[in-house]
DNA sequence: TGCTCATGATACATTAATGTATCAGATGAT
DNA sequence: ATCATCTGATACATTAATGTATCATGAGCA
């Protein structure tokens, strides 16, 4: 019945973005195990906030590499990274906002790497016309993580289908809430 | 020198919606006083959380309240509260996503009633054709809540304008990121 | 059957945060 | 000048969370 590194990494990550207060105890009885068992595995709170990092860090970089591999634009790259990371929400949350994170340099370095990348992106996405040139790239990045963190949560909280968060989440910040237009040019969807 | 009641609530909860596990001496740092001086105020830190959640449903329903006095349809309505919300946000922020306020049976009742309250504005709107009807309320609510915060954090980072947040809330929201198509009737804008 | 490994239970020490009390000093009002 | 009020400084008790150690039990494997 051990428990593997992962699985407790996960619950831990799943629990801690739910409740950034959450104790230890409370972490592991998310992760089915006891307090112990936790310490035994990853050493202090700090030790295991560090390897979520880590962790959170690996996620992103291969959630946006395999959606972005083979987009026909760089609007479709940004479309189809924003569904991606609906599933690793938690850990675009978990890096961005609990404060903790961001003392490690290593961990912020490697952060501000991946909101580079991604703000190059949208660069190219504006360039082609995909998003408002006027829109600001910070706010770009901001609300991406603030809506793709809120669908995995809608989700996780049962207040959305699963099979849906992504493409809610894909089209509420690209489109809106309105309904889609008929398009100009091709049949209507 | 006494300090506003009313300034300590705005810098504690400035200081728990940015980080939650801030200890009662990082609020006192935050409000510019010492933690006995929000001890003799306010009592235990569980008082601190009853009063901020209270303060922050008056603020939102004060705030939704003016903003959809006069507007022209039940769409626009809505997106003026969206807009008017942003400069809450914390206290959006604050009574959806921070658990021990949920403890609080009255708190817990006064958000659900808020919610029901924004979801019947959601099914104005969506009769109207402002808002697609496949889109799940529960959905049109989470994102607001995210994407409101996401502004004022934005704003108070600096990364945004503080006047240009409402504006990119309710864009953001309404319109998704693309350029504003042309309208089909009446002038372009 | 016996051994290894992992976890739970339990206990205890340490650290951190909270809550309370008292005294000194500053400010504002009279 | 004096008094009242409020806050900071300081101290201390309490509570909660964390970190470490030891023993018992169960599962899996040879």
């Amino acid at each position: 019945m051990s428990s593997e590194r992962g699985e407790l990494l996960d619950a831990a990550l799943r629990a801690l973005s739910a409740d950034p207060t959450a104790t230890l105890s409370d972490v592991a009885a998310a992760a089915g195990v006891r307090r112990v068992t936790l310490h035994r595995h990853f050493g202090s709170r700090d030790d295991l906030l560090r390897e979520l990092a880590l962790r959170s860090l690996a996620s992103m970089d291969a959630a946006c590499e395999a959606a972005a591999g083979n987009a026909a634009s760089y609007t479709a790259a940004l479309r189809a990274i924003v569904e991606a990371l609906v599933p690793v929400g938690d850990r675009f949350h978990f890096l961005w906002k609990l404060s903790a994170v961001w003392e490690d340099p290593q961990v912020a370095a490697r952060v501000a790497e991946q909101n580079r990348e991604l703000s190059v992106l949208v660069d190219h996405a504006k360039q082609e016309g995909g998003i408002a040139a006027d829109v600001p790239n910070a706010w770009v990045l901001a609300a991406v993580e603030a809506v793709v963190f809120a669908a995995l949560s809608a989700a996780r909280e049962g207040n959305i289908a699963v099979n849906d968060a992504g493409r809610l989440a894909g089209r509420t910040l690209f489109d809106g809430f309105r309904p889609a237009p008929k398009r100009r040019r091709g049949k209507s969807h």
